[in-house]
DNA sequence: GTCTATAAGGGGATAGAC
DNA sequence: GTCTATCCCCTTATAGAC
């Protein structure tokens, strides 16, 4: 069993940056959900800081996986575009969460340093995932060659955050019309 | 003279959710900025709750002015939308702030619900003037008729909050490459 | 590994003097 | 309008018993 306390409280602070952000939650918060004191906590992750980089780092192996996954699983760009954009909708409808990404970068300049380094490796290797996907199908003749696959995935992985953040405060809708919009202009006339 | 503390409380607190979020600033920060007691902050916005409110009013109509200068000032929709996202970006670089929306959305589910309804407030507004925008612009066919303007306005909104975040903590040009990438794809074969 | 107890400081908010 | 003083609770973090 590795689904230990350690594993638990990893579990349970990342639900709670997803819908509350970093400074939206306390050890006092973990402690009630997860079961045991806050001194316990402090015992795993002796600060706030060596949790949120913890968690960060396992939430970027997390996304790896799934977009490996994704890699090998579809074998086109439109599928591997629509199964990244589930990803992100199941996020949203599991407990109106949004990408950590996004809840820890909206607050950026309160983080701790470590977190910021952390945050932003994030950032690049997600990125890093969708621009192989855009190269890959650029390649294989999927969209345009006028396209640049590496500002399109930036547009891409803009849109995905910022649409999990404006879905949750206004309205779910917001994300599936964005992704598909973009998903329209992407293949356009393909 | 309207440059009186009650202003210039609102600047500060906005600049700081621009830059730490809701739950990352406190009265005593306003405090040490605005050179008053927060005893006397207290006078002008009893609970934070009300500052906050009364922010996000504001913000929204700073936005719906700025919009409304574009509209009158910019004749196409390329315009426009080049305009639309200069704004941002003058925000972003404007001591890496990003946008109010974002930001607070980024914590959504720690916020009050009075900050709650205000922010869905905002979002309904600023989407709309983009949705304007578009709509239009596809009434004197400067984009395909087969795009859905309400739904690309949820992409490009959506774009743009999610490419100020993500710029933030990563890489100021990816709001330029996104953007770009953005209004490539909308206008393309116009 | 988890607990109790506690430190030292920060949080929003109020009463009442000036 | 702004101040001092204060309340009461929450915050992260540590020491040391079990």
């Amino acid at each position: 069993m590795k689904s230990d306390t350690k594993t638990l409280i990893l579990d349970v602070a990342q639900r709670l940056i997803q819908t509350r952000g970093h400074n939206g939650f306390s050890f006092r918060d973990l402690s009630r959900e997860v079961g045991v004191r806050t001194a316990s906590i402090h015992y795993h992750f002796p600060t706030k800081t060596d949790l949120a980089v913890a968690l960060i780092r396992r939430y970027r192996e997390m996304i790896g996986e799934a977009m490996a996954d994704i890699a090998v699983q579809q074998d086109s760009l439109g599928k591997r575009l629509d199964a990244t954009t589930r990803l992100y909708m199941d996020t949203l409808h599991n407990g109106s969460r949004i990408c950590v990404c996004a809840a820890l970068a909206g607050e950026y300049l309160s983080l701790p340093g470590a977190v910021q380094v952390e945050l932003r490796k994030l950032i690049d290797d997600s990125e890093r995932w969708i621009s192989r996907f855009l190269t890959e199908g650029r390649a294989r003749g999927e969209i345009s060659k006028d396209n640049d696959p590496h500002s399109l995935a930036r547009l891409w992985y803009a849109a995905l955050q910022g649409a999990l953040v404006v879905s949750r405060a206004g309205n779910h809708e917001i994300l599936r019309d964005a992704a598909g919009a973009l998903k329209n202009l992407t293949l356009r006339g393909m």
